[in-house]
DNA sequence: GTGAATGCAAAACCTTTGCAACTGG
DNA sequence: CCAGTTGCAAAGGTTTTGCATTCAC
């Protein structure tokens, strides 16, 4: 993990929906930092989190730098946002097309793997004359461990 | 459109998936004018453009008013909330249970027709003990408008 | 060398909150 | 009547921005 020569060319992304485009893209500390962060973990940290952690391995980082890595990233197609209600945006270094659990008792988001995700479109009256893009899908809920403890109490 | 008697009551709207609880609410000259104004557009306006719109009827009204009504009425679920990466909340009043459409060049959101909600959780791998409240979907894409005008140019 | 990225602080933005005055049931 | 709601202004938290400095290519 956490392995700086992982970081997707283009060329080896070629399965993933959108191509990173990483030609103007300039490797600096900062963003290595920020991206092997994200890739070490799976619980899609905020701007925040990766922040604090980042700041240990680089103390002298400034939390706008972290906003500005990953904002660029993002736009590359090296990460992806994720965005619940009107929480801090999380990030996730996951490239596979991939719907998102979120439990609202513990706020945690987990990942979820897509059986049919072509087929998806059969389901949706698709506006016509429209293109579509991508899928974005939230499975709302209440997780194993929240349903267990709240059982408890 | 936008009468007044057509706010739902908890026997009217046990169809939809979450029935408002209304036991607590009370009917305040805001809040009618703020739910008339969602009532009337199917454009999914935020807080402010509802704002503007209600203080036409209504100039005295503040825009916490504004977000405290339709932070009351999200929780009667009497309207929805509906968030998009990270944009102002928009606000709609359509109770069915509905997928959205997004388009990332004009910024609109429209309402799209499901055909099959209910056997969405097949397609996806859910979180095994895990407890589902709703799927939500949005899909994303360039409305067939702004396609023409960027063909055109 | 040079344009792009950083770090800092300040601003922008949406949304919430505290509190006195008001009001719907 | 009186708990709940309003209006105002001020605060809150996240994200962006301006600018001088530093750095990757």
């Amino acid at each position: 993990m956490a392995d700086h020569d992982s970081i997707p060319t283009s060329e080896q992304t070629s399965g993933a929906t959108n191509l990173p485009n990483l030609g103007e893209f300039r490797m600096t500390r900062q963003r290595r930092e920020v991206y092997d962060v994200l890739m070490s973990r799976h619980d899609h940290p905020s701007a925040s989190e990766v922040f604090v952690q980042v700041k240990d391995q680089m103390p002298s980082i400034s939390l706008a730098t972290v906003y500005n890595c990953l904002e660029t990233m993002t736009q590359c197609g090296l990460v992806k946002q994720v965005n619940m209600d009107r929480e801090p945006s999380r990030y996730c270094a996951n490239l596979k097309e991939h719907a998102h659990f979120y439990c609202h008792a513990c706020g945690e988001v987990s990942d979820i793997e897509v059986n049919a995700f072509e087929r998806l479109d059969e389901a949706f009256q698709v506006p016509t004359g429209a293109d579509v893009t991508r899928f974005e899908v939230t499975i709302r809920g209440t997780c194993k461990t929240c349903k267990t403890a709240d059982a408890k109490i």
